[in-house]
DNA sequence: CGATATTCCTATTATTCCGATAGGAATTGG
DNA sequence: CCAATTCCTATCGGAATAATAGGAATATCG
């Protein structure tokens, strides 16, 4: 249960990547981190849409962090590969629930939502790359 | 992201259902929760399995809870469902990460399956069905 | 007993999602 | 111009999930 698909795990060791070396093309990152360069294109260009990298084109282009690794929060990073969390639709949409108002599993379903946000909110990538990372989300 | 199955949903439902009503076949319990009648069986068996409910065949079987609602813990439903909550798979195993023995993402990876565990852990499905006992509808 | 309502078992199909691939257009530096 | 790159779109294959199908085993009741 909860498998993280592997878009977002990639996600994650190319941001890694980034926040250690700077700058890099795809096919730079794809090597290193044995991802298929090509399905990393279009995962870093997700990332660039959700203002998580830059990238420049061209000869000597490539992608680098838009913004300090301490900034970007792993929810971020999630919700650029994946969108929202949303265990079951109607956390977003209770007139999706077929049971209707009366629905009663939809608490449990909006705290589950709401630890893994806690938690995806609580920690950078700089937790991730820098060796500061603590445990969070346990208290 | 997180999309929790419908199997697991369905199994969620179906003790909601249960706690309130005490007893009831399958297809009842279809009927009343809106599920495919032939895949609640075989979720219903699972739950079986897993000690979380009893059943009696024949003509005037069916199941119920084969515990008190607060000593069922939507961990064990889940489990029963899907196994063991596993966003990636080197949480268990180490040796399955393509990165080896330096991989960072990893505690992160950790951490986030000690958040779900330890919410889901924390809720019982008394939580969820309340501890007034309702007899919906006999018939 | 015999009819019926049920759980239980196994196999198959349908559907959806995911991962990956393919080919190329656009851009930029040298 | 050329080469390296990002960017765009389309498609394919496979795995997982959801649902269906048919029936065997079991128990109840009249
Ligand atoms: S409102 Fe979510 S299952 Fe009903
Ligand atoms: S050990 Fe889990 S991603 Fe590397």
């Amino acid at each position: 249960m909860f498998q993280v698909p592997t878009k977002t795990q990639y996600a994650i060791r190319a941001l890694v990547h980034l926040a250690l070396k700077e700058s890099d093309s795809a096919a730079k990152i794809a090597e290193a981190q044995m991802i298929s360069p090509k399905y990393l294109e279009g995962i870093l260009n997700q990332l660039k849409l959700a203002g998580i990298v830059t990238s420049d084109r061209g000869r000597s282009g490539g992608y680098r962090l838009a913004k300090s690794s301490e900034q970007i929060r792993m929810i971020d990073v999630v919700q650029a590969t994946e969108g929202a969390i949303r265990p079951v639709d109607c956390v977003d949409n209770r007139s999706v629930c077929v049971m209707g108002a009366t629905c009663i599993p939809r608490k449990f379903w909006i705290g589950l939502k709401t630890a893994v946000d806690d938690y995806l909110s609580s920690v950078t990538l700089k937790d991730l790359a820098g060796d500061t990372f603590v445990q969070i989300g346990k208290e």
